[in-house]
DNA sequence: AGAACATATTTGTCAAGGCGTATATAATAA
DNA sequence: TTATTATATACGCCTTGACAAATATGTTCT
């Protein structure tokens, strides 16, 4: 359990799973949309992923990555309550939208341009 | 948010708080049933305090600490939840049940003798 | 006032972990 | 094979925070 709040502890970290909800993600969307350097994120996923918060999986060149439902119900809620309060989080919001329109209008996403698109990805930590 | 987790983040912090329940209690109580130093305890505890998770309140040479409410709805549900895994962790049942005894039979806690009983306090943290 | 007690803070040391930069790995493309 | 792209890891630097030991503060008792 303090593992999960270690993990979830760091402002970026949380920025990325807000962007991760019930779709997987590749790494160059949360560069782009965060817009912070790779090495950074992944380090944060490195550090994710070894909490056990979330999974990679390898296509290709890309590594994709979706949450994880813990087998621990307690953080599982923990894990829904934050989604709620992400909700209401400014910033969470303006990434949120940033992330739609990457979606619908990758074309103003140089970046990108090549990159796979999210794919949904069945989680009942979505709902609130 | 992130540092309501950084609170969290501790063993020793989590011990704490699962034995601050509906009651208040004094800093000699933390030190005798965690069995752990006091500079350490106090540590954790100001930690606790800035983090604002808890409140102290001094009573002659004793200062009792309480939880507090947050003011954030997705923090209180983080802590019930919280409060609901601790439940079922063996070392949190083993610290509550070390409370027990020193409330009911105070006189096998030296250390305890003097010190004041703590004090039940309202607070709907403790419902599950 | 001084002693005794409960608690808090300071000091020094150490490990975890955040960041940027550079480099390594893995997969694909040429 | 070599080059390119996507991601991961290593390195060095710096901050945070955990600990023990020592000391300071605040309160009560004599």
């Amino acid at each position: 359990m303090e593992g999960l709040f270690r993990a979830l502890a760091d402002r970026t970290r949380l920025r990325v799973l807000n962007l991760i909800g019930g779709q997987e993600l590749c790494v160059c969307y949360f560069v782009e949309l965060l817009g912070m350097s790779q090495p950074k994120i992944s380090r944060h996923l490195a550090y994710l992923r070894n909490a056990g918060v979330v999974h990679a999986r390898r296509e290709g060149k890309w590594m994709h990555y979706r949450l994880v439902q813990p087998e621990n119900e307690a953080a599982v809620r923990i894990l829904k309550d934050l989604r709620g309060w992400m909700k209401q989080d400014t910033e969470m919001q303006r990434d949120l939208a940033r992330l739609n329109t990457a979606c619908c209008a990758p074309e103003q996403f140089v970046t990108l341009q090549a990159a796979p698109r999210p794919i949904p990805f069945a989680s009942t930590l979505e709902m609130k």
